[in-house]
DNA sequence: TCTGGGGTCCTAGGACCC
DNA sequence: TCTGGGGTCCTAGGACCC
C-alpha cells in the first residue's frame, strides 16, 4: 500500500508563502531567462495558459487579466522541498523523494484510518511549510499516483470526480463499482507511464479509458509496445511491480545545460559558458563522490527561429576518470573548439557527464605515466567549500569570465522575487 | 525581440565472439 | 530452392518522468 504526497501548483505555491497577496490571482513561474511557463496558480491554468506556454505569447495577459509571472529560484524551491520531506519522514520512515513536490510513502503497517491521517499530514505541511498538497492511496505506486490525480482534479474541476475524493483519495476503499466507474472516467494519458506517443497508439486501438487499458492482458501489452507498459498495466491491476526506493541512487549522468540571454558567435564567449557549465557539473560529481570518464559538450543553435541551425556535440574520453574542474573544463573546452563553427547564432550549450563511476573504485593503472598527474583532490574540497560559504562562483575558473565583464551570454530574469532562503538581506522580518 | 533543464529505462540493430 | 546457432556488448534513438 502507496500513499503519494503532491505538493500543488509547487513553484507557484513556493512564491505565495512569502507573498500571500499573490493568492487568488492568476501566477506562472517561468523557466530560466524567462521563457516559458513552468508552473501555474489554478487561477493561471482557469485561464487557458498550458504547461510550456512561452512568455512572450502571453504577457499581454499581465494587462488583460492581472497575470503575474514571477523569474524561477530553484534554490528557494528545493529548501522548501526539505522542509516538506522532513514532515512526510515524520509521518512513515519508509518514504522515497520522488520529484522535487512528490513523495512516496510505504504504508504498510500504517494503521488506522488512512484518510484521516492524510488529511492530518496535509494540513500539518500546510500549517508548518505553507504548502497545500494532495495524497492519492492506492495498492501500487501507479494506483497511488492515480488517486493523486483523482484528488487534484475533483479540486480543481468540481463535478469531474466525486467531491469527497478531493485533496485526498484513497482508492483502496472504494467499492468496486466506484473503481471501475472512476477508472472509465479517467483517460489512458492521466496514468504514470503513459505519454502522449503511447495514448494516441492506444486510442488507434480504440482504448480511450484506464479502465479498457486495466482489462489488457499483460502479455499483449507486452507484445504489442514493451515491458515498461507491461507493468504499468499490471499494476493498474493490483500487482506492484515498481519498488519503493528509499535511498536515492547515484547519478549515472550529470547535466548541465543552458539556453543563453543573447545568441552567441564567438570562440571567448562560449568559451566562459562552457567552462561555467563544466565547472558546475564538476561541483555537482564531486558531491555525490563520482568520477566520470567522458564528458560530452554539445552547442546549437535556435530551433524556433528561422535562420541557419546548427547542432552539434562531441564525445571526449578523459585521459583517465576524474572529478577535478581543471582537467573536465580542458576537455569540455577541447571538445568544444572541435565543434565551433562562427557564423551561427548559437542559443544553447550544454555539458553532460557520462561513464560515473564512484571514486573509491577508480581504477589504478599498470604503467605509471612519465610524470604523475597532480592530485588536487584536496584544492577541489575547499574551493567546494569556499564557494558553499560565500555563493557560487566565489572562486572559479579565470575561463570563466568575470562578473561585470561583458558576459552577454548570461541569464536574463526580470521578474525575480527576493531570495527568501539564500541571502540574508532578503530574509523575511516578522514584525509583532 | 521573445520558446527550460534536468533525468531514467528499454529496444533494436550492428559488431564481434566461438 | 536451400547459406548455422548460439552468445555478448555497445550505441543510438525513442519514450517517458518532473
Amino acid at each position: 500500500m502507496f500513499a503519494l504526497v503532491d505538493g500543488n501548483n509547487f513553484y507557484v505555491s513556493c512564491k505565495r508563502i512569502f507573498r500571500p497577496s499573490l493568492n487568488g490571482r492568476p501566477v506562472v513561474v517561468l523557466s530560466n531567462n524567462d521563457g516559458c511557463a513552468i508552473a501555474r496558480s489554478d487561477e493561471a491554468k482557469a485561464l487557458g495558459i498550458k504547461i510550456g506556454a512561452p512568455w512572450f505569447q502571453i504577457r499581454q495577459m499581465a494587462e488583460s487579466d492581472g497575470l503575474v509571472a514571477l523569474s524561477a529560484n530553484f534554490a528557494l524551491y528545493g529548501h522548501i522541498k526539505d522542509r516538506v520531506a522532513s514532515l512526510i519522514a515524520g509521518f512513515s520512515p519508509r518514504n522515497e523523494v520522488y520529484s522535487i513536490d512528490e513523495s512516496f510513502v510505504d504504508l504498510t503497517g500504517v494503521r488506522g484510518d488512512l484518510v484521516e491521517r492524510g488529511q492530518k499530514l496535509r494540513a500539518r505541511i500546510l500549517r508548518w511549510v505553507g504548502i497545500p498538497c494532495g495524497i492519492g492511496i492506492g495498492s501500487t505506486k501507479t494506483l497511488a499516483k492515480l488517486g493523486n490525480h483523482v484528488a487534484k482534479s475533483a479540486k480543481r474541476k468540481p463535478g469531474s470526480y466525486p467531491a469527497h475524493l478531493a485533496k485526498v483519495c484513497d482508492l483502496t476503499s472504494l467499492s468496486a463499482a466506484e473503481f471501475d466507474s472512476l477508472l472509465a472516467a479517467t483517460a489512458v494519458g492521466g496514468i504514470w507511464g503513459v505519454g502522449r506517443r503511447i495514448s494516441a497508439q492506444l486510442a488507434e486501438g480504440g482504448i480511450t479509458g484506464v479502465l479498457a487499458l486495466s482489462r489488457i492482458d499483460p502479455a499483449t501489452v507486452r507484445g504489442h509496445w514493451s515491458v515498461v507498459l507491461e507493468r504499468t498495466v499490471s499494476e493498474l491491476q493490483g500487482n506492484s511491480c515498481i519498488e519503493l526506493e528509499d535511498a536515492p541512487a547515484a547519478k549515472k549522468e550529470i547535466a548541465c545545460t543552458r539556453s543563453f540571454g543573447h545568441p552567441v558567435s564567438t570562440l571567448p564567449e562560449l568559451t566562459e559558458a562552457i567552462t561555467e557549465l563544466a565547472s558546475r557539473a564538476a561541483e555537482k560529481l564531486r558531491k555525490q563522490s563520482s568520477v566520470a570518464g567522458q564528458i560530452y559538450v554539445f552547442i546549437r543553435t535556435s530551433p524556433f527561429h528561422q535562420e541557419p541551425q546548427y547542432f552539434r556535440g562531441i564525445a571526449v574520453p578523459l585521459w583517465r576518470p576524474t572529478s577535478d574542474t581543471k582537467a573536465l573544463v580542458t576537455s569540455a573546452l577541447a571538445g568544444m573548439r572541435a565543434i565551433f563553427q562562427p557564423c551561427y547564432r548559437l542559443a544553447k550549450d550544454g555539458v553532460m557527464l557520462m561513464e560515473l563511476a564512484p571514486k573509491m573504485l577508480h581504477q589504478h593503472e599498470l604503467v605509471f605515466e612519465e610524470h604523475e598527474a597532480p592530485d588536487r583532490s584536496a584544492l577541489m574540497t575547499t574551493l567546494d567549500g569556499i564557494n558553499r560559504k560565500f555563493g557560487r562562483g566565489t572562486v572559479l575558473m579565470a575561463s570563466a569570465g568575470l562578473e561585470g565583464d561583458a558576459r552577454i551570454w548570461s541569464m536574463e530574469q526580470e521578474h525575480k522575487t527576493p531570495r527568501y532562503t539564500t541571502c540574508w538581506e532578503d530574509m523575511p522580518v516578522a514584525r509583532a
